[in-house]
Parts: C-alpha cells; sequence; structure tokens
DNA sequence: GATCGACTTGGGCAACTGTCCAAATAGTAC
DNA sequence: GTACTATTTGGACAGTTGCCCAAGTCGATC
C-alpha cells in the first residue's frame, strides 16, 4: 500500500466528523471548540487544525455530510411507496422518531442557522434541499398527484416537517397524529 | 418622585433587552457576551450584571418579550379578517415581509434552538404557542372551518409557516405564492 | 542501517469569556 | 452640610477560545 499512515489519517479524518456530528446536537453549532471536538474524537487538539483549516470547515463537513445522508434515505424511502397515501403514512411514523429535541433534529435546525452565518454551507444545503424537493415532486407526479403544482406542493411538505419537527421541541404534547388529517387534505387525499 | 435614578435604571435595562434582540440576530444566541451587549446599550459591562443576574437571563428576558409582541400582533391581526381565505391571504401577505434571514426570523430560530438548552425558555414559550395555537384554533372554528379538528388545522397552521421561514432563509428563490394552493386546500377552502 | 513522508503531539500565544466588586456618581431627604 | 439609596464605573479574576508550530512517532522505501 501507499502510505499506510494515509489510512490512519483518513480514519481519524472521519473521527473527527463523527464527533462535531455528536457534539453540534449537544452543545450547539457555536459551542463546539477545537479542544472539545479533539477529546471526544480521542486524539490530541493539534490534529483538528492538521485535518480542517478551521473548527468551522470541520463543522460544515460534518453537518452537510450528515443531511446528505439523511436526504437520501428520505427520498430512497419515499420512492419504495407506491401510492401517496402510503407514502404519508409512512412520513408521520417516520416523523414520530424525531422528537425534535434528539440528535438528528438538532444537527438539523443547528444547520439551517448556522447557514445564514456560513455563506458555503448555505449554497450546498440548499442545493441538497433542492435536490430533495425535486425528488419528491417528481414522486408526487408519477403517483397521480391531482393538484396543479406537485413542486409547489413538495416544497410546502418539506417546510411543513421541519415546522413540525421545530414546534415538537417546543412542545412534547404536539400531537403528531393530529397532523395526519391537514396533510392528507393538502396532498388531495 | 420617589427616586430619578430608579426611573434612569429602568430606562438602562430596556436599552439592554433591545440591544440583546438585536444582537441575538445579528451573531446568534451564544455570540452575544457581556460587554457586546453592554457596548451595543452605551453603558459599562457591569451594568449588564446589576440589572439581570446572567447573560442568559438577560436573552431569555429579552427574546421572551419580542416572540411575546410579536404572537400578540399577529393573532389580533388575524381576528380582524372576517373569512378564512382572508386570513390566509393576509398571512402569505405578511409572511413575504420576513425573509427568513430578516432580525425577526433568526431571533425567532434562535430562540426555538435555545429553548433546547435553557428549560426557563422552553416552558415559557411553549407558554406563548400553545396560546396563540389555541387563539388561531377558535378564529378558525368561529369563521366556519369545517374540518373536524380546527385545534390540529391550527397547529399544523403554525408550524407550517416557521417551517417556510426556516427553508426561505436557505433558498431566497423559495416560491411563497406557489404555496397558497396548498395552505387553502389544507383549510378546505 | 538511513531517509522519507504522513501523521500526531502537547504546549504556547494573544484574545476573549462570565462574573464579581470596591469605588465613584448623583439625586433625595433631613 | 450629612446620610441614604439606586445606579454606574472600570478593572480584576480565572478560565476558555482558535490557531500555530517545533518536535516527535511510525511504517514504507531504499
Amino acid at each position: 500500500m501507499a502510505h499506510a499512515s494515509a489510512q490512519r489519517g483518513k480514519a481519524t479524518r472521519q473521527r473527527l466528523l463523527d464527533a462535531a456530528v455528536a457534539l453540534v446536537s449537544e452543545v450547539g453549532w457555536g459551542g463546539v471548540s477545537t479542544r472539545l471536538v479533539a477529546e471526544r474524537a480521542g486524539v490530541a487538539p493539534g490534529v483538528v487544525h492538521y485535518h480542517f483549516p478551521s473548527v468551522t470547515d470541520l463543522l460544515v463537513a460534518a453537518g452537510l455530510g450528515f443531511t446528505g445522508d439523511l436526504l437520501d434515505g428520505f427520498a430512497a424511502e419515499l420512492a419504495a411507496r407506491a401510492e401517496i397515501g402510503e407514502g404519508v403514512d409512512w412520513m408521520l411514523g417516520e416523523l414520530s422518531r424525531y422528537s425534535g429535541t434528539d440528535p438528528a433534529s438538532l444537527l438539523v435546525v443547528e444547520m439551517f442557522l448556522a447557514s445564514t452565518r456560513v455563506p458555503e454551507l448555505r449554497v450546498r444545503l440548499r442545493e441538497q434541499l433542492v435536490t430533495f424537493r425535486a425528488r419528491v415532486a417528481s414522486w408526487l407526479t408519477e403517483r397521480g398527484y391531482r393538484g396543479e403544482d406537485a413542486l409547489g406542493a413538495a416544497t410546502m411538505l418539506a417546510a411543513s416537517v421541519d415546522g413540525m419537527l421545530l414546534h415538537r421541541a417546543l412542545d412534547p404534547d404536539f400531537d403528531l397524529a393530529a397532523m395526519a388529517g391537514p396533510l392528507r387534505t393538502m396532498l388531495g387525499l
């Protein structure tokens, strides 16, 4: 092999990314420090700036990796449903697994917020979102969506999901089941 | 008068609250420091801890004051509309004034996020939200909402609004007008 | 053996943080 | 004048921050 140290380096880099994902959820985007992420990854503080130009760069890379995987998985699951109603049911079931205060939800909201202050993050997160909306829209169309604007409905759907997560974080009694009616009505079911 | 200094004190306190509201939007909840907020308010750093036990207490008080006023105004405007359709139109028009990256929107999202780590903030912000949802639900009912669960619809509506703000922050091309269709359908119009 | 490259270490640096507090200020009451 | 209260000042304190870097480790190659 080329260099064994290069392989170890890749592994270290990945551990830093994983640690960053976990820590953004726990202490917030701005609460992740060089030493904290290094300790969590089990490496010396200096390693962080060897693998990444700055702490922000590490957080951007880690966050985008996470949301990219999340959206891909979400779109793939939707694609596996033969009817829109089935998809909505699956979606609400899936949504119930995210309390709004779980690590994944917190990371997503942190990224929305950080993207207003980190231009590169905003651009790339937007790309992921635009792609996702398009995939949902074509899924709707292929399943016989009867409304005029499938992309509009997909956009509304994606925004609603994040809004519900946001409100669920605040309100443990948030009635997710009660959302099924309005959601189905919105999609013409 | 009792004490002129007490009156000056109240004014200073208010300037600190105003400065905190502005700064949370600009630099984020975690980015507001003692000296930064003092400088913005035009006072010495020590004043902050004279009027508030901690910087967090200042931020909580400032944020809750802002969202309380915002939700009150929003509910009052809705109440002034005779029909649900009118209310939705007004809402979308109002929403277009919030880009998602404007100070008010950013403050709201910052508060959602901070509330996951500041218990007192979560409890009181939730109270404001629950009250707001109830006001919207009774507004819907009084205007002849035909669905089964007005509170569910109000909850979905409030969550959707915040979700749209979140997504609009990321995507300047977010088509608000295209949301009118799905929204009206959701409310049975 | 020696040499090379990639990676890792741990400490140094200036700048910043929240909180505290002795001292100063100023308006009110006697 | 003195006494009292409320507010304000600016510096002190220990702790943390991002980033940097000389020195070190370690496996691969000659």
